[in-house]
DNA sequence: ATGAAAGCGCTAACAT
DNA sequence: ATGTTAGCGCTTTCAT
């Protein structure tokens, strides 16, 4: 029999012989026959698979992140092709080129890129994509509202009775940015002096920064500057701040209330366990996938903006302020 | 000019005038043209990927090894492809069958397959592979010794005068089981008694998981049996592992001592930090990449086993038994 | 040094 | 219902 009729077989169409049809599918299922997919994208001109643009070095927020939208796509039928980036442009550079080669049906962007040359090319090449935990104009985007998350978490500080509050964030990306402003924006509505000095902003947001950027506080502190509580822009700046404090001899929760942000899978087993602000990671890995999915099958081209609800944990590493621990300040 | 010329300037072929060469290099440039790679792969049958089978729920340590050995490969001018297959057969099938479609270089096993049809499918088709933390008879492989690893971490529980050892391990790869194996050799070296109760198996290798474990060795703990010392399989499982104890109130390591096994990232700032065995992770991902490299360029076809160096880090989750610790056991 | 032509494995349009 | 043909974008002979 002709190719035809086996291509026809293979996919399902109508219009063969039940007969044959049968001993079709035997052959296929006897031979371990696959249809080469080099050659299909070719002549279908698509490639049932989709880039998914990472950070190169990624937090534990971001590995289970990219993990879940893999899976969801492999659900919808797509290969996941990765791309890492650096925060850098011969790496952005590089990492488009290879985007390009990939006649991609659609991309997920998970990274930053700050060259604007790469949404261009989204844009020209009328490749669909979807960004997630970050905001594009005119791509469709899933994430929480980091401002409003922030100014939760820090609110959960404030009705604690904290006053002297201090943050560690990221200069990175824009989550870093944002997720200050609802803290800042947080302090000014509760009529707290607005210090920049509150916040440290470090190069990244694993546990190594978070030891930097806590040192960093204590210096400050010694020159008049005092806290009772931290707002660390990821759970492992957290657990680096956590480090540090204990060395210092300072206790979480009782001397200083510390809050995170992701609510990492570790999160809930670390001594203290850590209060944080969840943000609904499988939710947010499927939508970007269904978003995605949405958009190559049926084109649609509105951008439209998913904004995911957070929620905020409240474990062991807050607690109500004490009397000792303002007295021990003075 | 023609297709051929292009091609020839494309891929660096000798037999062009330079003239040519560079008029066609700029125009590469200024229109952004990137070659097809579905067509370059059809015509040269290769495709410059390599599928990284990797399994569908993994710890922080197999996460890290896997990003690492994409960007090696990487490196080497190969596309990864990501292949997540589950511990069961549908889930296996499935996965060498998307294999099968891609026409890969090469392959990277981090997961074991229990499917011999696998590695039966991957020595049929000629396709190289290397394996990565395991080994599989005939294949290359790149890995600790476990059990020595594991023996040498229960030395070091020894030599603190620990003799009433547990451990906790999980069933679902074969490093859970050389784990054990080397905590019993360890023991049994050194004349203390050999009881399976020691060891709890758990279905994961996460810190969920290192709960229940320790769960289950409290429960034994109370009918008669008696522990100053916990080996965990993974970092995970002491996290989960030492959380319940702390609940229980015990601490570490001042009542029971815990070492751990990967040295993840987070295990140097959590409380307390994690005395453990690392691996050479960075190095297990290179080497993989490399050999996967030279068995695909060089087709060498001996299978070499490579067995790189573990160490034990020493931090504050073990330190030596105190008489106290006994005599509330007695 | 360059161009023309063939062919990689597949699917879709066209015949029958 | 089935086979034949053309063509996807590239590289590689083979001519010139």
């Amino acid at each position: 029999m002709s190719a035809s009729t086996v291509s026809r077989v293979a996919n399902g169409k109508k219009y063969v012989n039940s007969d044959k049809r049968q001993r079709i599918l035997r052959l296929i299922q006897e031979t371990g026959y696959v249809p080469n997919k080099a050659a299909r994208s070719m002549v279908l001109k698509k490639t049932s698979s989709v880039g998914l643009v990472i950070p190169d070095t990624f937090n534990i927020f971001q590995r289970e992140l990219f993990s879940i939208i893999e899976r969801s796509l492999e659900a919808f039928g797509y290969y996941t092709m990765f791309f890492f980036s650096k925060f850098e442009d011969t790496s952005e550079n590089n990492c488009l080129n290879k985007l390009k080669a990939e006649n991609l049906d659609g991309i997920v962007v998970l990274h930053e890129m700050k060259n604007a040359a790469f949404y261009e090319y989204l844009y020209k090449a009328c490749i669909p994509a979807v960004t997630a935990t970050f905001r594009y104009p005119g791509i469709p985007a899933v994430h929480v509202n980091e401002e409003q998350a922030s100014t939760d978490a820090v609110s959960h500080l404030l009705s604690l009775g904290h006053r002297d509050l201090v943050m560690i964030s990221g200069d990175g990306f824009t989550f870093g940015r944002q997720r200050a402003e609802g803290f800042f924006q947080a302090l000014t509505a509760a009529d707290i002096d607005f210090d920049v000095k509150r916040v440290v902003f470090v190069r990244n947001y694993t546990a190594e920064f978070g030891v930097y950027g806590m040192r960093e506080l204590l210096l400050r502190r010694g020159v008049g500057q005092n806290f009772t509580a931290l707002f660390a822009a990821t759970d492992e700046l957290a657990i680096g701040a956590i480090r540090v404090l204990k060395d210092a001899g300072m206790r979480v929760p009782e001397d200083i209330s510390v809050v995170g942000f992701d609510d990492v899978d570790i999160s809930d087993y670390i001594i203290p366990r850590l209060t944080t602000v969840r943000q609904p990671i499988k939710e947010i890995g499927e939508q970007t996938a269904l978003a995605l999915h949405r958009r190559i099958s049926e084109g649609s081209v509105v951008p439209e903006d998913q904004v995911l609800p957070h929620r905020l944990i409240i474990r062991e590493s807050t607690q109500a302020i004490r009397f000792m621990a303002k007295q021990d300040a003075e």
